[in-house]
DNA sequence: TAAAATGCATGT
DNA sequence: CATGCATTTTAC
């Protein structure tokens, strides 16, 4: 040892590394020796900004009597943790503290405001413990970075409440006017609102958010992505002060996006739009919480613990009393569960309002060749899509031709009706892996060697290939001399000037039509109903209602799948609840979310093995297998296998729980890589 | 990045 | 098997 000179600290190395520490942390800045602890309340129990799961407990410290004022629950602090300087946050500020070791004090304040409010931190801790994250996670998603000049700025002042709104536009529904007056009494009413096509909805969502600031309460609303958050601010700018709500979203640039989200937690503004993040927002004395087209998988958070802004919602609703309106043109199985259940309400128009409104919608027939290749499918588009294409061109209208996405899996289905095959042990969805003979279940990883149609007893497969296309040229040849708008990808047009045109979106990029579209092409059935996901169908409903619903209600709507299939049927009477709730039967009798709960473990095969080992699995749980999946991005290149854990929806906390504590075994034992925990992930393949 | 706990070689 | 020093672990 001692002959490896280059090893041992020379006598000169130790004086110089004295020396830079000195000239880093002079004397004086240092906190004073002789601190003595505050009078009343000396105790501040802290959360840790640390990501391992194991310091996920609250710690106590002693608050010196100079912090008394400074240090408040919520209040941003630096404390000296195992001989660093962290950040943490105060939870409580106590008489006395349970640790029996010796405390030691608080380091410094960070800003001078609180950060959590009461509610918050009581939501943000529920949202790690459902999601089996940490606390210091789910607060790195809720709250933005810390901008010293923002929060110097000078306050602004608050907006009056606004006069009640109009009800004339949810009177169209069934118990709408009923919601927005007892919004407006400060009643936690809970409600499914399904809008009827062609609705306004940025408007229903503006009168909602008048009537609950009217009653004197918060507002919070979250859409899926910034488009609608314009809409929707538009919406509220209409009906609203200035300055009466702001709008939270990732691309504002941190000062502008830590100065309204500090404008929302002093209670100056008392309505927050945004996306999915912004269902954390401090809102005070939370009245109503808006989620809108909850099935789009933005609202999907994709940084740990990965939570649903819908879920989040859901539980800051009850938690809080708040009212809580679940809105768009589909539904989902989550949400028909939120109304089978009780918990909420349905809103839906009348009959005779939705013949009104609903557009003509017409399936084609069930094509092979039209399938397979998507220019053979347009040149050979039947005469009634031709015709409704031309009409609504001749009166002066766009049309909408919704195309498929890029990139979709090629998954199997049965060679005669197309039902999606899935797995006869776990009901995964069956998929042709390699070049092997057999195929497999993606979920469970079992060969499928004599399956069966469970529907029409066949038994060959078929692969299902879907395309993205030169349909904008296609459609250009087929259509001369009209003009052509694409919307797709990062070229996504918000909305286009009325007149005649042919637009070309991908779906959820689709643009508003200024008087509605004379006609919708959704040529994406195959794609979307073929996909290897348990939400194909509702997410092809969800995505075709969207379309058809900007569609003027005299228009026509050609949907190019089979209408003999349940969801066609849905979308030709439009009927998003009853395909919900079908939806919904057949999760439970497969156990899947939302009835089952389920987690994902991801990560190299040894370490999602010792998690699972170190876990006290609920005795219901079930492991459903463990089969190789591509490397995460960020993750590092090695295998990297995906196991599924399944329990009945009671025990989803205790499956969250064993699985956090046996993520904190591992991080105090510092073994292993990393294995991402995902709740109820939105993609099952 | 501080203190405590543990590990390890050395000398009696 | 105490002692001194290095390394590892804890975390208030």
């Amino acid at each position: 040892m001692t002959a490896d000179g280059a090893q041992a600290p020379s006598l000169p190395g130790l004086v110089a590394r004295v020396a830079v520490r000195r000239a880093v942390r002079p004397a004086k800045d240092r906190p004073p020796r002789d601190r003595q602890p505050a009078a009343t309340l000396p105790v501040a129990r802290v959360a840790v900004d640390s990501p391992l799961p194991h310091l996920d407990r609250p710690f106590d410290y002693l608050v010196p009597a100079e912090l008394d004022e400074a240090v408040r629950p919520g209040s941003r602090v630096r404390v000296r943790f195992a001989g660093r300087l962290i950040d943490a946050w105060v939870l409580q500020r106590l008489a006395a503290s349970e640790h029996d070791g010796r405390l030691s004090y608080l380091e410094r304040g960070v800003g001078d405001e609180p950060v959590l409010t009461a509610e918050t931190t009581a939501l943000f801790r529920t949202v790690a413990d459902r999601w089996a994250g940490t606390f210091a996670d789910v607060l790195r998603l809720a709250v933005p970075p810390r901008h010293a000049r923002a929060e110097s700025a000078a306050p602004v002042e608050a907006a009056a409440a606004p006069a009640p709104p109009d009800p004339a536009g949810w009177a169209r529904y069934r118990a709408g006017a009923a919601y927005l007056a007892a919004v407006r009494a400060g009643r936690g009413v809970r409600a499914v609102w399904n809008a009827v096509p062609g609705e306004d909805w940025p408007a229903r969502i503006a009168e909602v958010t008048q009537a609950t600031l009217a009653g004197g309460r918060g507002v919070l609303v979250v859409v899926p992505d910034v488009r609608d958050a314009a809409r929707v601010d538009q919406a509220l700018q209409a009906v609203l002060a200035k300055g009466a709500h702001v709008v939270l979203s990732a691309d504002l640039g941190p000062e502008a996006r830590y100065r309204r989200w500090l404008a929302v937690r002093r209670g100056t503004v008392r309505a927050v739009l945004g996306t999915r993040a912004a269902v954390f927002a401090p809102v005070a004395d939370l009245g109503l919480v808006v989620i809108w087209d909850d099935g789009d998988d933005l609202h999907a958070e994709p940084r740990a613990p990965y939570p649903h802004a819908r879920d989040v919602a859901v539980l800051r609703a009850s938690m809080t009393g708040a009212a809580l309106l679940v809105g768009g043109f589909g539904r989902t199985a989550e949400a028909a569960l939120l109304v089978e259940s009780g918990w909420a309400q349905p809103i839906v128009a009348d009959r005779a309002v939705l013949r009104a409104a609903t557009p003509r919608i017409v399936a084609l027939g069930d094509d092979v060749e039209l399938e397979r290749d998507p220019a053979a499918r347009l040149a050979r588009l039947p005469a009634l899509a031709f015709r409704a294409a031309r009409t609504a061109l001749a009166a002066g209208h766009p049309v909408l031709v919704q195309v498929p996405r890029r990139g979709y899996a090629p998954a199997l289905a049965c060679a005669r009706d197309r039902t999606p095959a899935r797995c006869g042990h776990c009901a995964g969805p069956l998929a042709a892996t390699g070049r092997q003979q057999v195929p497999s279940c993606r979920w469970c990883g079992r060969p499928a060697a004599d399956w069966r149609c469970p529907s029409c007893g066949e038994g060959r497969l078929r692969a299902t290939v879907v395309g993205s296309a030169r349909t904008a040229e296609e459609l250009g040849r087929a259509f001369p001399g009209v003009v052509l708008r694409t919307s797709a990808g990062d070229a996504v047009l918000a909305d286009i000037p009325a007149g005649p045109a042919l637009v070309v979106a991908t779906p959820g990029a689709e643009p508003v039509a200024p008087d509605g579209y004379g006609a919708a092409l959704l040529l994406d059935g195959w794609a979307l109903l073929s996909r290897p996901d348990l939400r194909a169908a509702e997410e092809a409903l969800r995505r075709w209602a969207n379309a058809a619903a900007l569609v003027r209600g005299d228009g026509t709507v050609i949907v190019g799948a089979d209408a003999s299939l349940p969801v066609v049927q849905a979308l030709l009477r439009w009927d998003p609840a009853g395909h919900a709730e079908r939806e919904l039967a057949d999760r439970r009798e497969l156990h899947f979310p939302p009835v089952g709960r389920m987690a994902a473990l991801i990560g190299a095969p040894a370490d999602v093995a010792e998690l699972l080992s170190l876990s006290q699995l609920p005795d219901s749980a079930e492991e459903l297998g463990s089969v190789p999946v591509a490397p995460s991005r960020g993750a590092q290149p090695g295998e990297q296998v995906r196991s599924l854990l399944r329990v009945p929806r009671p025990d989803g906390v205790a499956l969250a729980e064993a699985l956090h504590a046996a993520a904190a075994v591992r991080s105090a034992r510092k073994s292993g890589g990393p294995v991402r925990v995902v709740l109820d992930p939105l993609e099952l393949f």
